[in-house]
DNA sequence: GTGAAAGCGCTAACAC
DNA sequence: GTGTTAGCGCTTTCAC
């Protein structure tokens, strides 16, 4: 750890390897970019030269010149939650096809700190920044926040799975409509009528947009809208799931079927809903969003809307890099999701 | 989306606020650090054009002249694994308090990855880096690899949770065998003594060490070792805990209590030991490592080894900091756990 | 094909 | 206090 032994390895540069190599500092960038040709001795001379002193490029310096880092920037609400770690890995490898890198930021649910990942990476000047939840999800944008983004837009691109409804934003959502429709086909073929909703914020556009289809639904095919079935206001984790349907059944309330927001607040229903007595799936069926890891670990297993991450992660990526490139994609994208059944879902049973 | 318009937000630099304020670049640059006095007037004006241009420092032109960029690199296996991801954030958040910025990359398993964020981390020039998981917890190094460290630990300090013996390394490490002490004497006291292991790569250094002390703590209780209990080659994933745990079950080799190597392992045993017929904790009891929010989100839920993972991150990012300010922090630390007790280990039943 | 020179945006002596 | 002057390490015209 000696710190003289580390400084005697100071900074490489082109320099060192131009006047050793008998060349310009030109040629030496030359090579290291392969913009241009260089007779091939020299620049054997050269990467033999960059090898033997174990020569980095440094990125800070090349991105002054070029305006263009090859970093993108991804401010998520908080990776300890699968979905966002899913798309963030998600993003990470799409991004690596095409030479870039992504840095990841956590906003934790604080404006404050989102506000301030989304200053980190403008004075990175990250190449454009990807929004995964957080603020950009609430269905009334904190005027701060905006601001900030109006900010951030005018200089780079910004992709967004949420709202930014209005703004300079390119949106690839998931069509939580659709997700709801295949949930809602599922259970009503499997026989099911008293239906529960739980979990999640009605400010929060993906909840909004879920909980519209789900009532649009009700009522296309005829079913009345029991809004003591509805526990909103709930969160997104397992602990608020788990309370939520707690004081739904307390109350003397037993829905057939639970629609979980996500994985996590299934995970926390599905305890309470054991914990009241009940079965799963026999007595009450229980199906969620975002497929996760989650939804295999738990048994029974979890019927759960998927929203393939891969895929979902390229689009991002995708769509980032050909506005970086003045592509002008599409300003709106939608992820359509599929249903992945498993056991936690049944056949209503005879009542 | 126009192109045009985000263009004519072109990069506002010193210069720009200089000229308009009627004072030289060296002015707006000492405001912008607050390293020099400037006259309040001047400051004023300056702090004024910043805000109505929104200017944003440009971090790489600055981290050129300072050689200190205030972005430390993290390298974790996967982030997808609640272990790594609270680690991230514990990170990210400590490193916040010092006005660092903390990047991350996950190597996958692969070491072609790991190398190549490492590089990518040299490149941009990084502070530090801080290996989490991964290759630098292998038993047995890979050459490749320790090249890379070589290289990376010749110009920058890094911090390692892993092995990495012999190398210029900072380790902070958890103290696994003292974290098995902790579960043994727990389950000892419960009266259990046929104790299965299960999980894991033996090539793994914390794997290793906690096996070792497993044998080890038995010997010293005179409780003989049976090889038929021990799971390894397992992995960390929820199936290869299902799996092993079921190929252990399926031979008649039934223990009293199982330790898992991680809570993903112990919910897939746990998944097995009740397809196989026995309850949590009346037949076998299940204690894990880890406890991140899998440990209370099963039934029952789950005892297990707790690192502090706040405390830990500090450690990490503190050691960091102190190294990249030259003060030579200890070259090995080690993390104490402790156990959560909870609801999935009980008395041995009389058999 | 290759070198000289300018410049990317900022900081840090150094004078005044 | 504040301006001037060098760079930091790289890319990129522009000549030759």
């Amino acid at each position: 750890m000696d710190k003289a032994k580390r400084n005697e390895g100071k900074a490489v540069t082109i320099y060192d390897i131009a006047k050793e190599a008998g060349v310009s500092a030109a040629t030496v960038s030359r090579v290291l970019t392969s913009n241009a040709n260089v007779r091939q001795d020299k620049k054997d001379k050269v990467l033999k030269l960059m090898e033997k002193y174990d020569f980095t490029p440094n990125a800070l310096a090349r991105g002054l010149t070029d305006t263009r880092s090859k970093v993108i920037g991804i401010v998520a609400a908080d990776v300890r939650n699968p979905f966002y770690s899913e798309m963030f890995v998600a993003c990470e490898l799409a991004a690596s096809e095409y030479g870039y890198m992504v840095v990841l930021g956590n906003s934790l649910g604080d404006t404050v700190r989102e506000k301030l990942q989304l200053e980190k990476f403008q004075e990175q000047r990250v190449d454009a920044v990807i929004q995964i939840g957080g603020r950009a999800d609430d269905m009334v944008l904190n005027p701060d926040y905006l601001e900030k983004v109006k900010q951030v837009t005018g200089r780079i691109p910004m992709v967004t799975t949420g709202n930014l409804e209005g703004q300079r934003c390119y949106q690839v959502r998931i069509d939580d409509g659709r997700g709801i429709e295949l949930i809602m086909e599922h259970l009503l073929g499997l026989g099911h009528r008293r239906i529960a909703f739980v979990g999640g914020w009605m400010d929060i556009a993906s909840t909004h947009d879920k909980f519209q289809r789900y009532t649009q639904l009700l009522k296309q095919y005829d079913i009345p809208f029991l809004p003591e079935l509805v526990g909103k206001n709930g969160g997104y984790d397992p602990e608020s799931g788990y309370a939520t349907m707690g004081a739904m059944l307390a109350q003397g309330h037993v829905p057939t079927a639970v629609i979980a927001v996500n994985d996590f607040t299934a995970v926390g229903a599905m305890k309470s809903i054991r914990e009241a007595g009940f079965r799963i799936p026999e007595d009450i069926s229980v199906i969620s969003h975002d497929n996760s890891y989650m939804a295999e670990l738990v048994t029974p297993m979890l019927t759960s809307v998927e929203y393939h991450y891969q895929h979902f992660g390229e689009m991002l990526i995708g769509t980032a890099i050909r506005a970086i490139e003045g592509q002008e994609p599409p300003a709106r994208q939608l992820v359509e999701p599929t249903l992945v059944v498993r056991s936690s879902t049944s056949i209503v049973r005879a009542s």
